[in-house]
DNA sequence: CAGAGGCGAAAGTAGCATTTTCAGAAGCGG
DNA sequence: CCGCTTCTGAAAATGCTACTTTCGCCTCTG
C-alpha cells in the first residue's frame, strides 16, 4: 500500500496498522478509509492554523466522522499524533532514499543526508511536497514523545536512523570519514539536524532567513568540528 | 542579593523581580517571600515525583500560600515557569563560571563548559547541587518555550550563551579553534549539550549510563567532527 | 423481515487553569 | 480602642479539553 524500502519498513504493527486491525475483515475497507480521514485531518490541522495547538474536536470536525468513531479507532489523542508523527518520519525517509539515489560516493551521499533532512524539518508542508514533520505542533509532540516515551520515539525515529546507520557505515568503510565512531553519532546527527531550527532562539540571533545556507553551515560543522583546520 | 558576574547579570527586569514589583515598596517584603515560596514549591514538584506535570494546586498547597496569591503574583502557570527556568539558567551560569575559575587556557576552558554543562542539564538537581535544568517537566517546559515565545527563551538562555560566546571567542583569538565561526554556533553546541539526554531515545540505543563518558564523546565529536583524523 | 452491531449526535465526567466572591485579618489614622 | 480601607485565604464558579456514555437510527445479514 505504501512504497516503503525494505531496510526501512517499518512492519505490519505501526500504529496506524494497529489501530485500523481494531476491526474485523469485511468492514475493514471503511475503517481504514476512516482512520485515514482522522489521520488526513489532523495533519492538515496541523500544517494551517500556524500549528498552534488543535483539539480532537477539531480533528472529528475536518474528518466528517464522528467523535465515537475516532475513540473506536484510536486510543486517544496521544495514539492518533503517534501515527501522524511517524508517518512524517516514514514519509522523510522515503523521501531521502529517493533524494539519496542520485549519489554515489559515501561522503556526498551522507552530506546529501544531512543537507536535505535539515531541509525537511525546517520546511512546513511548503517546499518539499510529500509529509515532513509538520510545524509547531508536531516538534512539540516529538519533544513529549523524546521525554516521556522514549521507547515509542525511538520506534518512530527507526527509518531515518536506518538510512543513516547505513550511511555512516559506508562512509566510515570507504574512509570517508573517522572509523571510531559509536552507534550513538547517528542519534546526535540527527538530533542536531531536527533541532537546529532552535538555533536562533538559543543563540539569541535572529531567526533563519536561508535554510540551505543554514544547512550547510551545519554539515560543514559536524563534518570538520570545531578544531583549527590547520593545526 | 543573588550572586551574579557582572557578564551575565540578568537585569531588573527579570520575571521574578517584575512578579515581586507587583507591589508597592512597604509591603514588598512579604510580597517577595511569598514569589520565592512559591518558586521554591515549584521546583521542588519538578525534582520530585518523576518529573511529571504538576499542577497549580499543587504548587499552592505546598508553597503553603493560597491560590489568590498566587495569581497576584504571577499571571499564570507559564509565568511561575519561566521564572524557575530563568533561576535554573542562571544557577548554571553561576556554577559554570565558578568552575572554570580554575582553567587557564582557552582550549580546556571551552571543553570544561562543554563537559560540565552536559553534567548540569542531565543530573536531573541530585549530582551538583545547585539548580540545574530540572527534570523532565523542565525540558518540557523548555521546549515549549523555544517553539512558542523563542524571545522569551532567548532571554533565558543569555546568561549560559553569554558564557559560551566568551569562550568561543578566546579560544578563536588564541588558535584553539577555527576563526570563521560565526555567532550561532553557540546556539548549535548548547543545544547539541542540553539535549543530547535525548540522543538514546533518537537513536535507539540503551539509555546514557556513564554520564562522563558520554559528554567526553560529544566534546571530542563537537571539535573533531566526523572527518578522518588523518586525511 | 427481524435482530445485531456499527455509528452519528449529543449529553455527561473529570482534570486543570484561571476568575470571582466573600468574609475575616491586618494595618492605620483618629 | 474604633472605623475604615486594603490585603488575603478558603472555596465556589467558569471555561476549556480529553475522554466516556447513552440513545436511537440505519444498515447489514441471516
Amino acid at each position: 500500500m505504501r512504497p516503503v524500502s525494505e531496510d526501512v519498513a517499518i512492519g505490519p504493527s505501526s500504529r496506524r496498522e494497529q489501530a485500523v486491525s481494531r476491526t474485523v475483515d469485511p468492514a475493514r475497507e471503511r475503517a481504514e478509509l476512516k482512520v485515514q480521514a482522522f489521520l488526513d485531518a489532523a495533519r492538515e490541522l496541523m500544517s494551517t492554523s500556524d500549528g498552534k495547538d488543535f483539539t480532537l474536536q477539531m480533528v472529528v470536525e475536518h474528518s466528517g466522522h464522528s467523535l465515537r468513531s475516532f475513540y473506536q479507532h484510536f486510543a486517544g489523542k496521544h495514539e492518533l499524533l503517534l501515527a501522524v508523527f511517524e508517518e512524517s518520519v516514514q514519509a522523510a525517509a522515503d523521501q531521502l532514499i529517493t533524494e539519496l539515489e542520485d549519489v554515489d560516493d559515501p561522503f556526498g551521499r551522507l552530506r546529501v543526508f544531512v543537507v536535505r533532512y535539515h531541509r525537511l524539518c525546517l520546511s512546513g508542508t511548503a517546499r518539499y511536497a510529500e509529509k515532513p514533520l509538520q510545524s509547531r505542533a508536531m516538534a512539540q509532540f516529538a519533544h513529549q514523545l523524546l521525554i516521556y516515551n522514549p521507547s515509542e520515539a525511538s520506534r518512530a525515529f527507526r527509518p531515518v536512523i536506518s538510512i543513516l546507520h547505513g550511511l555512516l557505515d559506508d562512509a566510515a568503510r570507504a574512509g570517508a570519514i573517522r572509523g571510531d565512531l559509536d552507534d550513538e553519532v547517528a542519534g546526535v546527527i540527527l538530533q542536531a539536524i531536527m533541532f537546529n531550527a532552535f538555533v536562533p532562539a538559543v543563540a539569541g540571533t535572529p531567526p533563519i532567513e536561508d535554510t540551505e545556507r543554514a544547512a550547510t553551515r551545519l554539515w560543514e560543522l559536524l563534518f570538520h568540528g570545531l578544531a583549527s583546520s590547520a593545526p
